[in-house]
DNA sequence: CACTCCTGTCAATAATTTTTATCAAAAAAT
DNA sequence: ATTTTTTGATAAAAATTATTGACAGGAGTG
């Protein structure tokens, strides 16, 4: 189940409109359409993101965002902020607000849904990580060890992030079977060759789709092709 | 106006390009060809963040980096790293020196930029507020070393505290044992690795709910992931 | 001094990972 | 077509690693 998300905007028509296109996005998603309600909410449910409209009539959209990120309780909720018009100095006090990022009316649902996803999974890095993404499917976080296949994380041991690490840094090139043991182990322990082949074979195999990015180049070594 | 950023890279285009993605997001740029210059001009001018480059002409930009990070007069000016390659070393040492963050080149001028915002928002926070809240049910208070889960405050020990705190500030990274030791003990004593693992341990009981935060990888260390 | 609490070490165990061995299948060479 | 070489798959052994409980020395406190 994809995160919690909460909507806050006072015109039905967009306040139905963004929900319906989250909750098809698979997010869990409840509708607020003044500032009141949606801050007693928070109190005892709190969601992962917050899309808010600049404009409500009980309180200023921005206001509520600079409460939000300014109560350390609710710092780390992320907030996209719906902009009426694309005048820059709204964007900009949105962004300095704190505000993670802003769509600008009118939208298409594509976009924002979009910009949530984005938001949420920089959030998941807490966008530090150093990550790099292959042909939109595989994701590696250099820093936290982790792999996304096709946004589903998946588990490597140590060894098979190293392997598949170096193999992505050297991409295009063939690496023999040496040279990859060398580059786990350096001369403080030898292994046989083969070895290489079941850690690649664990690869392929938890890797699934993007396995085949793993390429064996017969009588040299393996090559990361995407 | 926003923070002064200085910028120091021996390639003249890097320096272009940096300097004018950064003036254009609003910040009071100068630049800076080698370490020389630099290093006079920030007796006179002191800046917010300093872009630097690994490599430079006159001075390994390591060299800078420790020499900032270790003069208590400059400790508090934050330091982005450029570095060219993604080579394990290079970052890690980029790290250790106490380099606030790194950009690996190539980079786009949008992620550049989005890090130094992010350092420098980094810091901003934390002089305002000493607490941290995370997903509502961890709150640590940096200054007063005090700590609650879910609202009820819990008892940690010096070292546990400061262990939670390395690991919540570098969070989504996973943190070797030996780095966990190095930011507790510097090089003053020698304590085996075995015994971050008792401290962890220790954590995790006493954090309760909030203990799976914690996250072990296998043959790499320990990682905060909320 | 006696006491408590913190920190570090050790050892046992449980769990996982890495390596090796073996055999089947595929590709290349003869 | 047959043989040789190389890789892929599987299972099992060996090695490594994390977790846990127990304990000892030492700093700090009353």
């Amino acid at each position: 189940m994809k995160e919690k998300v909460f909507v806050v905007d006072d015109e039905e028509d967009i306040l139905n409109l963004v929900s319906l296109h989250l909750k098809r996005a698979g997010y869990q998603v409840k509708e607020f359409k003044e500032a009141g309600s949606f801050l007693q909410e928070i109190e005892k449910e709190r969601p992962a993101l917050v899309v808010l409209d600049l404009m409500l009539p009980d309180m200023d959209g921005i206001e509520v965002c600079r409460l939000l990120k300014s109560d350390s309780k609710y710092g780390d909720i992320y907030v996209l902020m719906l902009t009426a018009l694309s005048s820059e100095t709204d964007v900009v006090l949105g962004l300095e607000l704190g505000a993670d990022d802003y769509v600008t009316k009118p939208f298409s649902p594509r976009e924002l849904v979009a910009r949530v996803k984005a938001v949420l999974r920089r959030g998941k890095g807490e966008s530090e990580a150093h990550t790099v993404e292959i042909k939109g499917i595989l994701k590696l976080d250099f820093e936290g060890y982790r792999v996304w296949v096709k946004g589903k994380e998946i588990e490597l041991t140590a060894t098979e992030f190293r392997i598949l690490k170096i193999l992505i840094e050297k991409k295009g090139r063939v690496l023999s079977r040496e040279k990859i043991l060398d580059y786990l182990w350096g001369n403080e322990k030898y292994v046989i060759e083969r070895t290489v082949d079941v850690h690649i074979r664990h690869l392929r195999e938890k890797l699934g789709e993007a396995g085949c990015f793993i390429k064996n180049v017969r009588g040299v070594g393996y090559r990361f092709e995407a």
